[in-house]
DNA sequence: AAGTTTACATGATGATTATCATGAAAAATG
DNA sequence: CATTTTTCATGATAATCATCATGTAAACTT
């Protein structure tokens, strides 16, 4: 049977947001395009009329991932006490795709690298915007700085099998972000 | 056949090696027990006789890096400046087990994730002795912020597939781990 | 040195899974 | 309304892979 064209749209957003949460859940690999195509009410079959292959998803997926969120503005330090709460750390499938999937983006098609290198660009520009510093440059250097403490914080806290540890990690990294900000 | 007690242990050692080597490299999933005999140079049928599964193998391959390292002791920034250079972003397979692996083994096994878990203790127990800082307290804030930023800064190093940006990376948050250790 | 044990090689097996072929039915199109 | 597209469902197919059964020869044991 065929369906309107709005209707083909949305199984589409469907398929790419069922597919975003399984890939931040379980990883790429352990996600059947099958189980993909039944997140979304469809069949496997027709899986092949939106994307040439598992790959092709994983790419759009990500792409779909990074060009989707709206813009939000609330400055770095206050972006940071949300991303290393509690409550992000264990919303893994609901979560930040970078923190979620980037080390296993490392081993993915040239296509996924490069949507997720773009939501890269994308978050250190617009925490460029609101980070500390007297120059451009600082602000800059604050930014990576604080983005790459705040990725490798909530991948810790998630991979550590004592919550206390877990907690520790995400407040700690919070305050040091929030201290390192005051100086220079 | 059969092989002397010293050939066991050393051919065990070599499959664990040999697994270290391809996780790092491909991922856990991408990896598959003939290939880890075989970069043993065994075949596969003998895995069985060294561990229960493939499960048993990745956890006890992360117990086997995280306790065969031999403690090094340079100092919290001559650390960093090592681990945030080119050529450990570029040796995936010989590198860290927490930049390489992390991101994944928040999804496998209780045993994993323990053997992982007190790799991040150690480390930041590590840390703690030389980082900067007039508190206990104060030092153990920086060894856990400054080692969630190196792991989070290579994470994203290699998945960027823009040199440029995965330079900046690295050399950004050294100069920023740098600055923030000038502050108490 | 005979008897026992066991590590490893060879070769299934059974499950999983990406991908594709086909068909039907409904939307576009004119 | 007739014709043409086209999306999706059903049901293969072929490859991959974890795990296991069996046999053998060499190391232990006594």
């Amino acid at each position: 049977m065929k369906v309107s064209r709005e209707q083909v749209a949305e199984n589409r957003r469907r398929i790419l947001d069922a597919a975003g949460r399984l890939f931040r859940a379980k990883g790429y690999e352990a996600v059947t395009v099958a189980e993909v195509m039944k997140a979304a009410d469809l069949t496997h079959g027709g899986f092949y009329g939106h994307f040439s292959s598992k790959d092709d998803l994983i790419a759009q997926t990500l792409a779909h991932i990074v060009f989707s969120g709206k813009p939000e503005n609330p400055g770095l330090l206050t972006h940071a006490a949300q991303y290393l709460s509690g409550s992000h750390r264990d919303d893994i499938a609901g979560g930040c795709a970078t923190a979620g999937l980037a080390g296993e983006t490392i081993r993915q098609s040239p296509g996924a690298r490069a949507a997720m290198t773009a939501g890269l660009r994308k978050q250190i520009e617009y925490f460029s915007q609101t980070a500390p510093g007297a120059t451009a440059a600082k602000r800059r250097q604050a930014a990576i700085g604080s983005w790459a403490a705040m990725v490798g914080a909530v991948i810790l806290a998630r991979m550590s099998d004592d919550p206390r540890l877990s907690d520790e990690l995400l407040m700690q990294t919070r305050e040091w972000i929030s201290t390192a900000s005051r100086q220079d």
